[in-house]
DNA sequence: ACTAGGGCTTCCATCAACTGGAAGGTCAAC
DNA sequence: GTTGACCTTCCAGTTGATGGAAGCCCTAGT
């Protein structure tokens, strides 16, 4: 298979499956002609591997998980435990983006929204703490 | 005030800082010695800038808001309009993320974790659709 | 045989938003 | 006068790709 069909049958671009080669992820052969050629074995690694990263594991964590994937012999607690770690750091993002979410509603109910210049938005980033003298 | 004053004063890194001038987002003058020479104003922008981005606005919004916060004729609406799009690439972002949590919750809480190598997580990312051969 | 096109190759640059480090100038204190 | 903190610039690296240029390769059509 050249680098199209798996690009196809991953869902990955190109450009992507390339810079997964740069950086180890696969490894796939080359034809006399230079062409990248990819086994069987290689398209289901980057299947895995788009399926991964849209669950927003890091390349790090893909590199171990995809090793894992590979070891016949692995033990599934060590899958589990890079699973839920990432599972904290998302909980984590959710936490920080629902407080996010949550100050800023309020201050843009609180803005007029219109032609006057007086904005509580700009207001409360301007002097939110460290600022009332 | 030098730079490591400012930098206490608005929590940010002197590195943030330079790089902030670098985009042009503060224009520090400069003293005989060459050092940054930054005024109240700029104190105030770097508090602002550091607020805005702990709220998660890019820097560009950033850049965008610090000309609405310095036009004192601005209306407010400008402000708010900035506020509402974040605000809905908040939301956008945190119901792709509950997505994400949702589906490797599931995949952890389906794995047993011990040492046998029998692991749904990665049977998971390994075959889920395009794979049914 | 020639040409057009599409696909493939490499390499280099760019994005966001910093961060780290090296090499070196400056300043206040002891 | 020398330490040590603080400042300067510049270059490289981070994460995870993505865009583009220059240039092979291969097939189909004429």
């Amino acid at each position: 298979m050249n680098i199209g069909d798996v690009a196809a049958l991953s869902g990955l671009p190109a450009k992507t499956i390339r810079y997964y080669e740069d950086i180890g992820l696969v490894k796939p052969l080359r034809s006399s002609n230079g062409y990248r050629t990819f086994r069987e074995s290689d398209a289901h690694k980057l299947a895995f591997l788009g399926r991964s990263r849209a669950l927003g594991f890091s390349i790090e964590d893909c590199r171990n998980l995809l090793a894992l994937y590979e070891d016949e012999k692995r033990a599934s607690a060590e899958v589990k435990d890079i699973a839920k770690q990432h599972l904290e750091r998302i909980d984590h993002k959710i936490a920080e983006m629902k407080q996010m979410r949550a100050t800023l509603a309020h201050l843009v109910h609180a803005c007029a929204g219109d032609h006057r210049p007086d904005c509580p938005i700009l207001a409360d980033l301007a002097t939110k703490q460290g600022d009332e003298d």
